[in-house]
DNA sequence: TTTACTACTTTGTATTGCAAGGTACTGAAA
DNA sequence: TTTCAGTACCTTGCAATACAAAGTAGTAAA
């Protein structure tokens, strides 16, 4: 059995739609992101959410301003691009289909 | 834009859960588990399939045994141990988890 | 000038989904 | 008998990616 590895591929699953959903409402640098993600209960680490802002950001979904801080070196601020919208939108129907696929297979 | 990849990583990660709820219910070859998953809109193929059912049979929460078929080769019928049936149980709350996580996020 | 804190970045590894190709059994057609 | 079609299992190689860990660099206080 290994349970916490099948968790862990779910939350996986849908880490890249919390990030778009995240951002389609304000900015926010990788600390919020992990913030943001903590609060919800799904535990997300730096060293995945930089190659996966990254990713989004070349695919045209995201787009990054600099940011000086007071307390340390300068924020790179993440917000979505329309394109990103339009991903999101589509992404938000596929949830809602995956959820019915599941409870699907769950009542067979 | 790269909306398939990001539906193809959800699916995913509720693969295994999936083929675990199919055959808590009853036992299956390869061939059922796929037509299963296609009625339920989640289209998985062969070369996945093998791999992860001998995973989760190392794993002990899944066994098999032969059966002779009228129409070609013997068939391979896997069904869930008492482990897995554990195992499942605990990963439909982790599904729930997952689903007010997410709606927590898109709700912010 | 050293230390602490913050933030961005990269590297290496392990997992895993999947395309593609391989083996082998059955039964019907040539 | 040989060939072919259909079915089923299995393996190989590749690409994507989450994450641990280590690296770089900025600010500010001790």
């Amino acid at each position: 059995m290994n349970l916490e590895n099948t968790k862990a591929q779910m939350r996986k699953g849908v880490l890249e739609f919390c990030i778009l959903s995240i951002l389609s409402e304000d900015e926010a640098y990788v600390s919020d992101l992990i913030n943001k993600m903590k609060d919800a209960k799904l535990i997300v680490v730096e060293g995945t959410l930089y190659p996966l802002l990254n990713r989004l950001k070349n695919e045209g979904v995201l787009e990054y301003r600099w940011e000086e801080s007071k307390s340390g070196p300068p924020r790179k601020y993440y917000k979505i691009t329309p394109e990103g919208k339009a991903m999101l939108d589509e992404l938000k129907q596929s949830w809602q289909e995956l959820i019915t696929s599941v409870n699907s297979i769950l009542s067979i």
